[in-house]
DNA sequence: TATAAACCCGACTAAAATAGTCAAGTATCT
DNA sequence: AGATACTTGACTATTTTAGTCGGGTTTATA
């Protein structure tokens, strides 16, 4: 299971971007100023959302950042899918079938982690970048 | 966020411990042949069970370890909190609550990370380790 | 057309975490 | 007495993380 800063940054980053998300493309140096996030690691971190097609980016002076589609199509499986943070407990699909199936107690807690893949997944699945801005906008101001 | 090998291997050999739990204490290198991790590995992760009274050991020959309380009574968040998994997303409560109440979008995701931090809690608050191997040999066998 | 803003992209790296190993014990059963 | 098994601390190789660095290319605008 992973769950580290590129993945709460890439949440962070488009949160901003959503709410900024006028006519004119949000810049990186924007996002970087606002969410104190390093420009570079942002470009990297970008430049995977781009390949996912999550974002579009404008070249060019004056360029930047627009969400490629609504916010609230845009789930956070998504968004770690594109920033690789597998939720992933454990890799049991190496260890080739035969010594996993039904032997002993070492698979015992399999059907364990799954089960938590599966929570956590769904979770993610259901939350979309809309939900995030609405709910914090409801909350205060 | 953390959830890696230590968390994984404790909650195996608890599995194994609460299945092979008879009169008799059982042997670390009993679990470690029997679920394949290294001997001085479950050492160090004993010893933390230990600490946290989860599991009693029994010293000389022919002796090993016992659970220290019902498998029923045992839950996963017990096992994860005593082997120092935390299943934290984000340490907000760092960054002083000036530069994060509420200011602009930085603490956006904030509510994010609490919810998930509760889901996933709720979900190793609710399983214990005889839910374990109760679910496995419903299915196998 | 010059220039600055902004994206593009690959390579490198310091620090931390992980998953152990190693060594030298101590306790207890037979 | 000897074997088995727990106890404990220190050490370490590897991997991952969270970046940095450097050199591009593209485009708006003055």
């Amino acid at each position: 299971m992973k769950l580290t800063s590129k993945g709460r940054y890439a949440v962070m980053a488009l949160a901003d971007l959503a709410r900024f998300n006028n006519i004119n493309p949000v810049s990186l140096r924007d996002i970087s100023l606002r969410q104190g996030i390093s420009l570079d690691y942002l470009e990297q971190i970008f430049f995977k959302l781009r390949k996912k097609e999550i974002v579009q980016s404008v070249r060019g002076n004056q360029g930047g950042y627009v969400l490629n589609k609504k916010a609230k199509e845009i789930k956070l499986t998504n968004i770690f899918d594109a920033v690789d943070e597998k939720v992933k407990t454990v890799q049991c699909k190496k260890e080739s079938k035969k010594s996993c199936n039904g032997k002993s107690t070492k698979c015992l807690t399999h059907n364990l982690w799954d089960e938590l893949e599966n929570h956590i997944n769904d979770f993610f699945e259901k939350k979309s970048l809309e939900d995030l801005i609405k709910d914090n906008s409801e909350r205060r101001i």
